[in-house]
RNA sequence: GGGGUAUUAGCUCAGUUGGCUAGAGCGUUAGACUGGCAGUCUAGAGGUCAGGGGUUCGACCCCCCUAUACUCCA
């Protein structure tokens, strides 16, 4: 069976139990403060088992995108060494939200492994949690009992509270667990040693596919368990371990998942897969990492320094590195795999297919990037290593100690980022080691330092008023409302505490979808607070609040600060006339790759591969601002089937969560039509006047535009203008502004000539004086002098005389700024043949100015407080006329 | 969010206790050699040492601020 009806069998099988089949959600999760990327099934469904959210359906199927790559499921470091980690994976799950309950879920799992599938039943275990006294908790008998009626007794095994309790975090919904393991070793093999004793035991044969969860507590942040209202399940059965059963393979890279990409992985590299181990851990590294990284591009995260880019970035650069390493590609490669994995996955993720192009630009010049700075690392290497023997030579050791210091390799990596694995590697080849112990011990410094810098802790939530149903937002059609709170709880972070707050409902804009949050004031009686900021978390509005109301119980007055929510709405509506305009002028294939939006500006990024003309510009402004003139009404459907929404041509992002009713947000129905959630202007008129301040690229295929609007525009055009005036005013007002600067900057550039050949013909002249000055002693031409020079054009004096005369000791006085400043100059054969040197002679004259310098054996400077030492300095220099 | 490093000629980079009137290679311009090209040789042009402030007799170098880029950690 293949992979693609492996999926198509499972989602099948639950769509005729009832279940509802729901597209995956993006792999990048946006509106989540604890979580960067989807790591299990759940995700999506997290605010249903947390309860602020009702379920539309309450059983559900659906094949989810996960990474784990970061955080409590971090696989990376073995990706690739075994046969069955990845980084990105599909999870297979079925799902009932206070529906259906362990008897069901254990049955249909059976059912679906067993008769659909056609397993063989004595190679699978079943495995239970078996109690644990410290948290209180009995053994899951209701599990063993559902069991026990299907599995015989041997193949039910107990759990302890690591491999057989699940929990979503440090708090939040928890229960205990039962999975599903498989034996695919050989029968000798299985006659020698029960498959019984291996599970759990890290045997890549003996393996988990299925964990079934019954949530049925909640963790408190005390630690303490609660019961739950109601009790859901949730189960995770690994795709790419089930192709890999199904499939009689003994690896997950053997299946048709991952064998067409090691297959073009491996013509590239020239080595056939399977003869070498260590080239065949960087093909499946490879591989895997192909995976995740498109993927994650195509949800619209694209590398970067930073948070979730970041974890992209590491991940390319891993694979990238094996391969650099073990399959001896040492050009970027990588991206030319993309259309493999597209031919592979681009029927059932079609965001793949479609955004092909750009992952690819995107992936290579990452790879390019990447190579540069191993480049960089190895000369580094190459310049210590060159450096620690020239240190031996220099000192005569008997023989150099052949470490490198953790000093340096940390340095390295932390600041040049160069793998520290591949500078191990280079050390071994020419016999040296690397002091690892203090590696990590810097490293872990580093990481100490960086995780006390983002402390912070959150209390459980005070409930005040219970809530039915969750929060209303009233924010598109009111900016007051009188509310109340529902609950609140504190959040202790490193610069100062603060409150969250839930009310019942609300009319501030949380931020996301690019728009920031809204400011306001929380009103009761006397007391007036004020409303910093509003986030999401999941779906939930969040009010930030410095300081609690004195009675939270109370009634309030919620109010938006109108002024913020108003430049923050001109700039999105704007952003929207942006999109359209570009689409227009540029063409089709501009796609929203990230948007900003705040009360000063707006900010965004699209697909677009050359930088913009100034004409096309100017183009895109003038349209924007032809839309904004005809004062266009809003006109909006907050419950739209979203298949409606797409007919009608409106614009869904890549990497967004969209329900099943969307709010479509539209500026002319033949000029924009977008899928939004945002707050916006009640005509396009208000926006005034519309700007474009610059325009850049942030990666390969992906350009940045940022702009202004109304005031802010006003505000730019009046400044420059002031700027003008400003300017013509200086100019005495002529009638050609730039005329009138074009001929200043001549005239400028002639006097600066004519200046110059006076000072020379100045220079000249001294220079003439200085030498009818000349006295022959001792065979030495001596001058001293005092000039009226600034220091530099002494300087070149002094280089000048020494050029024009020989055996020269010369010694020039000035005075600046009320100091004194001494010059000695000695011609070259004065030196060797007499030993003099200026920079002894000048310290010993600077004493007579009161001051100190030093230089080098031909020229030295001296500056002191003293002018009137001058003659004294002057008169002192010939006793060293010797 | 917390660190680190860098920014020098059109490009790639040297410049090691503060004292080269700031250097190399490539590129570029002119000339010579060659029947022409490739090439070789000779000569030259090209620098606000990222920007601003400070310390110093003297700053590419030390200190502070700003900008940009790179990079590690969370």
């Amino acid at each position: 069976m293949n992979s693609n009806a492996v999926r198509q069998t499972f989602l099948d099988f639950f769509k005729d139990k009832n279940h509802h089949i729901v597209p995956s959600s993006p792999m990048v999760i946006k509106d989540d403060p604890t979580l960067m990327f989807t790591n299990a099934g759940m995700n999506q469904f997290k605010d249903f088992f947390l309860g602020n959210k009702e379920p539309k359906y309450r059983r559900v199927a659906d094949t989810q995108k996960c990474l784990r790559v970061s955080g409590k499921h971090n696989d990376l470091e073995e990706v690739g060494q075994d046969t069955y980690h990845h980084t990105m994976f599909e999870m297979l799950g079925n799902w009932s939200f206070g529906d259906y309950f362990k008897p069901e879920a254990i049955e249909w799992g059976w059912e679906l492994l067993t008769d659909i599938f056609k397993i063989d039943k004595d190679r699978l275990y079943v495995t239970i949690f078996q109690g644990d006294e410290k948290e209180d908790l009995v053994k899951d008998t209701e599990a063993y009992d559902c069991w026990k009626k299907i599995v015989p007794e041997d193949h039910i095994l107990l759990g302890s509270k690591k491999d057989n309790f699940w929990e979503m975090g440090e708090s939040g919904p928890c229960g205990p667990c039962s999975e599903i393991h498989i034996d695919i070793r050989d029968d000798s093999e299985r006659k020698l040693i029960h498959g019984s004793e291996l599970v759990n035991k890290g045997n890549p044969l003996v393996i988990e596919i299925w964990n079934l969860v019954f949530i049925e507590f909640q963790r408190q942040s005390n630690g303490k368990l609660m019961p739950l209202p109601a009790k859901h399940v949730d189960t995770g059965l690994g795709f790419e371990r089930l192709c890999m059963v199904l499939q009689q393979k003994k690896s997950n890279y053997d299946t048709d998942v991952f064998q067409p990409i090691i297959h073009a992985i491996s013509e590239k590299a020239g080595i056939e897969y399977g003869l070498n181990p260590k080239a065949d851990v960087a093909m499946r590294v490879v591989a895997d990492h192909l995976r995740a990284i498109s993927f994650a591009i195509a949800d619209g995260q694209v590398p970067s320094n930073n948070k979730a880019g970041y974890v992209i970035r590491r991940i390319l650069r891993r694979a990238l590195r094996y391969g650099y390493t073990f399959l001896d590609l040492k050009e970027s490669f990588i991206y030319t795999l993309v259309p493999f994995l597209v031919d592979q996955m681009g029927d059932v993720f079609p965001e793949l297919k479609i955004q092909q192009t750009l992952i690819m630009n995107v992936i290579k010049e990452e790879e390019v990037a990447f190579l540069k700075t191993l480049a960089r690392g190895i000369h580094k290497f190459n310049e210590y290593i060159e450096s620690r023997s020239a240190y031996k030579e220099y000192y005569k050791l008997p023989n150099l100690v052949k470490s490198i210091e953790g000093l340096f390799t940390f340095e390295l990596y932390d600041t040049f980022g160069f793998p520290v694995d591949l500078t191990q590697l280079m050390a071994k080849e020419i016999g040296w080691t690397v002091d690892m112990d203090e590696f990590n011990r810097l490293l872990n410094e580093q990481k100490t330092r960086s995780r006390q810098a983002s402390t912070v802790e959150t209390a459980d939530w005070v409930i005040v008023h219970k809530d039915h149903g969750g929060q209303k937002f009233t924010g598109y059609d009111s900016l007051s409302e009188e509310v109340n709170i529902s609950r609140y709880r504190k959040v202790t972070a490193k610069d100062g505490d603060f409150y969250q707050i839930i009310f019942n409902i609300t009319p501030f804009y949380a931020e996301s979808g690019g728009q920031v949050g809204d400011r306001g004031l929380l009103i009761s009686g006397n007391e007036q607070l004020e409303i910093e900021n509003t986030v999401k978390e999941n779906d939930l509005i969040v009010h930030i609040i410095k300081k609690l109301p004195s009675d939270v119980s109370t009634n309030f007055l919620a109010e938006v600060d109108v002024r913020k929510r108003r430049s923050t709405a001109n700039n999105h509506s704007a952003t929207h006339l942006l999109h359209a305009a570009l689409r227009q002028v540029l063409g089709v294939h501009v796609e929203q790759k990230g948007s900003l939006v705040d009360e000063y500006h707006l900010r965004f990024d699209f697909t677009h591969y050359t930088k913009m003309t100034k004409d096309e510009i100017g183009k895109v402004e003038n349209l924007v601002n032809r839309k904004i003139w005809e004062n266009i009404p809003l006109y909006e459907d907050r419950e739209l089937p979203i298949e409606k929404a797409k007919e009608m041509g409106a614009m869904a992002l890549f990497g967004e969560k969209y329900g099943e009713k969307v709010r479509i947000v539209v500026f002319d129905k033949d000029f924009s039509i977008e899928l939004c959630g945002g707050t916006h202007v009640s005509a396009t008129g208000q926006i005034g006047l519309f700007k474009i301040i610059s325009e850049g690229a942030i990666a390969s295929g992906i350009r940045r535009i940022e702009a202004i609007t109304e005031e802010k525009t006003v505000e730019y055009y009046t400044s420059q203008i002031n700027i003008l005036d400003e300017a013509r005013e200086i100019l005495k007002n002529p009638k050609d502004i730039i005329r009138g600067i074009r001929s200043i900057l001549e005239e400028n550039q002639q006097f600066r000539k004519q200046v110059a050949e006076f000072g020379k013909g100045k220079l000249i002249q001294l220079k003439e004086d200085l030498k009818a000055k000349v006295q022959l002693v001792n065979g030495i031409h001596f001058i001293a002098e005092k000039v009226d020079l600034d220091p530099e054009n002494i300087k070149n004096l002094a280089f000048d005389l020494k050029n024009s005369i020989d055996n020269l000791f010369l010694v020039l006085a000035s005075e600046n700024d009320g100091k004194a400043n001494l010059t000695v100059m000695i011609s070259e054969n004065l030196i060797k043949e007499r030993g003099m040197d200026a920079g002894k002679i000048i310290r010993e004259l600077a004493k007579e100015i009161q001051g100190g310098g030093g230089g080098q054996p031909h020229i030295a400077t001296a500056g002191g407080k003293n002018p009137a030492g001058i003659p004294l300095a002057l008169e002192k220099a010939k006793s060293f006329l010797k």
